[in-house]
RNA sequence: CGGGGAGUGGCUCAGCCUGGUAGAGCACCUGGUUCGGGACCAGGGGGUCGGAGGUUCAAAUCCUCUCUCCCCGACCA
């Protein structure tokens, strides 16, 4: 039996001033975790015994799918630099040299690892499928961390990987994952939502991530109410309402207009009585492509100017730009670069006497024109000349462009993109919200297997590359999320399957000795019950107990106090605060009950 | 990396502008009184004021450099 006289479990009164969102608060203030530099934690017991049964879940559930391994956390350079992704993943690995002078990274993700042993172990197609998963610490030097555990430089991830002799196979390990992950993540408690993803650097060609909402997270979700459609605004596309075009003036021809100071969007649409909708915005951007690595001939990075045209009320969705034009960082030009290759000044940039650039990211401008501006006429854009701006221009026909591609990002508002089978628009309307993720699972493709030379005997004998994906879990996440969801004024509660103990028994006043014995009596008996039981024996009074008991995420709570002396014990639980009488010699059974009642819901 | 903010006992902060003996509350230790929603009284311990250099008779305070942390923007579990 735990007591809580005898752990460390060193609550704090105050959050320290770092802490702004809930769940680095109550981690710090419950004493689960403290920081011992940015992204940097060190886990305490009861931070521990949350995380421990989280993985305990994801292991239990995994084990029904794949095979757990564990792969070193220090990995050489050479199957880095095989795959490409030595310099594709920049700053963001940790890098460190032996004693010898030997190269060496921390690993962020294992795709080279695990590919590395398919390419020596794998021989046939009667090996696949095969899945393998392991739950380890990830190293990533993030620009950024933040927000307690929410984004870390170390952390846990349950990451698994795939190999299948066909598309076929990928599909059914993808589905696999899939099923497997709503299992883990309704049993952990959380309300989570499948999204549509981008693949970013991990290449492939489909990807969902497993979202948690929240008003901490860092990503934006757009969903449609009505058909349930969900896609992170990286990914997300919307139907546009048709617009009504602006009447052409004189020859209907483009024609330059002075108007001065008119710089923002705002005051371009007032000059010319016009919507935003109806206006060419511009921004310009310096594109990084990286070298395509030194197996391949290795070139240098190189940055290259890249304009993009939308709709005045629209913005730029920097990922769908990334993945258009296929460059690996963008940043917006400055004035002397806008001079270079658009020699205008910012506020009056326009696609009009441009000379696109033939193939993305060549020695010219890349000119990349959003969807939204296709079979548009008559609309307003910057003349490339200070305080001048055109009309009646028409995309197409007055200018021409590198690439037309969906480069924005949806608002709120705007008309869910669903087609029914019936070919009947969907009727919703798309919110965004924010989200936290907790998981993402990918079809990687042939990337890893191709690069690095993987090959197994096909049923004729055939050579052929097994088709790869990876998938990941953020166990710290998971925490976070829970806590993020189901917290208020006196701190958290987390479902009983991740909590560090099911239940709390408090002696209220642990000097009157009946009264402790009673206490002791009790928790034994809801140990013998199979429950994780914490007996809070401190000799405290009972108000601090009662504080402690509702910070530190514990969803069920037992007052051993004066009614004891009628056979009565209080059960309260956390979450609603809300509390019953009940007979001493009922309460271990009652618990229990609640808690397989709350385990049958997340199985559900 | 760019922009903003902060480093003073374990925690929250005051003191800095205008240089002159380092403070408060909480926490901790001892004794006593308390004992169902973060008790009270008395006594006590604990800080080279992030670090280095400089100005000065004198620096937490002024100047320079530097390190660390937090927040806002580009990455991801």
């Amino acid at each position: 039996m735990h007591r809580w006289s005898k752990l460390f479990i060193p609550t704090l009164r105050e959050a320290p001033a770092d802490a702004e969102v809930a769940s680095h608060k109550f981690l710090l203030r419950s004493g689960y975790i403290r920081q011992l530099g940015a992204g940097i934690y060190n886990y305490l017991p009861l931070g521990q015994r949350s995380l421990n049964k989280i993985i305990a879940i994801v292991r239990e559930e995994m084990d029904k799918i794949g095979q757990e391994f564990y792969l070193p956390g220090i990995l050489p350079k050479e199957l880095w630099v095989e795959s490409g992704r030595w310099s594709v993943m920049g700053e963001n690995m940790f890098r460190l040299k032996d004693r010898k002078g030997a190269e060496l990274c921390l690993g962020m993700t294992h795709e080279e690892i695990v590919t590395s042993m398919a390419r020596s172990e794998l021989r046939s197609y009667k090996q696949l499928p095969q899945i393998w998963y392991q739950i380890q610490t990830k190293f990533r030097d993030e620009p950024r961390p933040k927000a307690g555990l929410l984004r870390v430089r170390q952390f846990m991830m349950k990451d698994s990987y795939s190999f299948d002799i066909n598309m076929a196979g990928l599909d059914k390990s993808y589905d696999l994952h899939d099923a497997t992950y709503r299992h883990i993540f309704t049993r952990c408690g959380l309300k989570f939502v499948a999204v549509e993803a981008d693949s970013g650097a991990m290449g492939g060609s489909r990807s969902q991530e497993f979202m948690v909402y929240t008003d901490a997270g860092e990503d934006l979700i757009a969903s449609c109410p009505v058909c349930g459609y969900a896609a992170n605004l990286d990914k997300a596309v919307s139907r546009l309402e048709p617009l009504d075009e602006m009447v052409a003036t004189g020859g209907g021809m483009p024609e330059l207009v002075a108007t001065p100071g008119c710089a923002a969007i705002a005051d371009v649409a007032a000059f010319f009585k016009i919507s935003p909708a109806s206006d060419i915005k511009c921004v310009a951007y310096m594109a990084l492509k990286r070298g395509t690595g030194a197996k391949k001939g290795g070139t240098e990075d190189t940055w290259h100017g890249v304009a993009t045209f939308l709709r005045g009320d629209h913005q730029v969705n920097e990922i769908k730009l990334l993945g258009a034009i296929g460059a690996s960082e963008a940043r917006t030009m400055q004035a002397e670069e806008l001079t270079q290759y658009m020699n205008a000044p910012a506020g009056y940039l326009g696609p009009v006497a441009l000379d696109p650039e033939k193939n993305p990211l060549g020695e010219g401008l890349t000119v990349v024109v959003d969807k939204s501006l296709e079979g548009r006429r008559n609309m307003v854009c910057g003349a490339n000349k200070l305080d001048y701006h055109l009309r009646n221009v028409t995309p197409g026909r007055d200018f021409d462009w590198t690439l037309l591609a969906d480069i924005r990002s949806v608002n709120e508002g705007e008309a869910c993109p669903t087609v029914g089978e019936n070919g009947v628009n969907c009727s919703g309307k798309l919110v965004v919200g924010k989200a936290v993720e907790v998981g993402h699972i990918f079809k990687l493709g042939y990337k890893y297997t191709e690069s690095m030379g993987a090959r197994v005997l096909d049923e004729n004998g055939k050579e052929v590359m097994p088709i790869m994906g990876c998938y990941g879990i953020g166990i710290e996440r998971i925490l976070t999320a829970a806590i993020e969801s189901s917290n208020d004024a006196n701190g958290f509660w987390l479902p009983a399957s991740i909590a560090p103990f099911t239940v709390v028994v408090s002696v209220t006043n642990t000097a009157d000795t009946a009264l402790r014995e009673t206490g002791e009596r009790l928790a034994e008996e809801l140990e013998t019950e199979g429950l994780d039981v914490l007996l809070d024996d401190r000799d405290e009074r009972a108000g601090v107990k009662f504080k402690d008991a509702d910070l530190v995420g514990i969803p069920y709570r037992i007052n051993v106090g004066k009614k004891a002396a009628t056979g009565q014990a209080e059960l309260v639980t956390r979450q609603t605060s809300s509390s019953v009488d009940v007979a001493l010699s009922e309460v271990a059974v009652l618990v229990k009950e609640k808690v397989r009642e709350e385990l049958l819901l997340g199985e559900a």
